[in-house]
DNA sequence: CGTCCATTTGAGGTGGATCAACCCTAGTGG
DNA sequence: CCACTAGGGTTGATCCACCTCAAATGGACG
């Protein structure tokens, strides 16, 4: 079914002391000497789902996952994609409020959460982090909010081209992890849309294709402009 | 301009010991020793605005208050309503995100943001419990954007009056402090969508009127159900 | 009692959804 | 190496849920 060639998800490939990916994450994990571990999910593999517990952090090394809750007809609504050095999966409750999925073949390292509240509970300092992380989170679904609550498909595909140029540009171009529905489930919007935006900013001169999902941006201006 | 007579806002009307209003941020202000001072703002009056430096931490005794973000045309998104109880105002970056006013006259207590931080790098629970109520903030988040980018009128209007239900439900009668377009700038529709989708409840039987923001439900479970 | 604003209701318009081909490209197997 | 295939992407035609504009109604307060 699934074409991903590389074992079945939660096996673990090796165990390894804290590389930092020179991030606040690896920052925490060395200051509390926390032992991580690699694993690699397959391409459309689940990682954990809503509801279940959450007994692990996971931080990217390599690769997409999308996180996302479900209405009880499938509609689906993205809430962020992870790309590497994000940390997903960090809670205060019990279990996880959305499911992961990988989006792309992905590597990704873990550490026990209960040894991270451990250290949270012994280190003001890891303990603020933790903290920051959270409300980095948040500060980015109130923007979200913002835009699938009040903006149009056009801005809305312009924020998004923005992020992801921030995020995931190499030598000025972009290179999407994501399908078309994935970007569509995350904007609010069907995918059809989302191809319509994306045509429509090609047509004005506003970005290039090389392939549906290599993307480079040719007015960055523009589209802050119409970000509102 | 505006009709409230309680004077000017920003004045202290006393300090007082932490009274715990029987909440988890009460327990923190008694656990860390700290002294809150209640203010009183009047209707439609700026608590803080959106990247102003965020000094204080907001706690309501009583009234409302809605935190929005606006775009440069003027449209709106309301992240949330604060309601006797609530916390507010929480940061831990050095400006609010979103822009806080009093719905109704509201008495709040705030805390030096300072004093809740140096509370926060002393004692380990503190910072735990700060975090939680970060964590709170996200969930409200998450569940709001599968709202604003996946479900109909109905279903957003059942999920707030639900929620309104639950926070502030008195004798089986809710008395909303806000407008409809509030209302609606909260659920990503126009006052007059939410104003239809409440007589179209009203008619079907599902709740009852008495005055425009007096509610009653008589079938929170059909609710339910199309909150899907 | 009158004024003002919130709310409701109506009529018509529209942005994005839906439904339906068609196209393109990467992967597959011959 | 190329034909075939399948899934992702694009584009077109139509629809409809919600928005916009407009007017009537209602309730709170001086």
């Amino acid at each position: 079914m699934l074409t991903h060639s590389v074992g079945t998800g939660k096996a673990p490939r090796n165990s390894t002391p804290p590389m930092d990916i020179g991030d606040k994450f690896g920052t925490i994990l060395g200051r509390a000497g926390l032992v991580t571990t690699e694993f690699l999910y397959g391409k459309e593999e689940e990682i954990y789902g809503e509801d279940e517990p959450a007994e692990f952090v996971y931080q990217i090394v390599r690769g997409a996952v999308r996180t996302y809750k479900l209405l009880s007809d499938g509609r689906r609504q993205i809430g962020a994609f992870h790309l590497p050095g994000d940390v997903f999966g960090l809670e205060t409750t019990p279990n996880h409020r959305l499911t992961a999925e990988a989006i792309v073949d992905t590597t990704v390292r873990l550490v026990k959460r209960s040894s991270l509240e451990h250290a949270a509970a012994t280190d003001v300092e890891v303990a603020h982090r933790l903290w920051s992380m959270t409300a980095g989170d948040l500060q980015r679904a109130e923007n979200h909010m913002l835009l699938l609550g009040r903006k149009t498909a056009l801005e809305r595909v312009a924020a998004f081209l923005l992020e992801m140029d921030h995020r995931l540009s190499v030598a000025a171009m972009m290179a999407l992890p994501m399908c078309r529905r994935d970007i569509g489930d995350y904007l609010g919007l069907t995918l059809e849309t989302v191809s319509r935006a994306l045509s429509e900013l090609h047509e004005r001169g506003i970005l290039d294709f090389s392939g549906a999902r290599q993307i480079v941006l040719r007015n960055r201006q523009s589209l802050h402009t119409m970000n509102a």
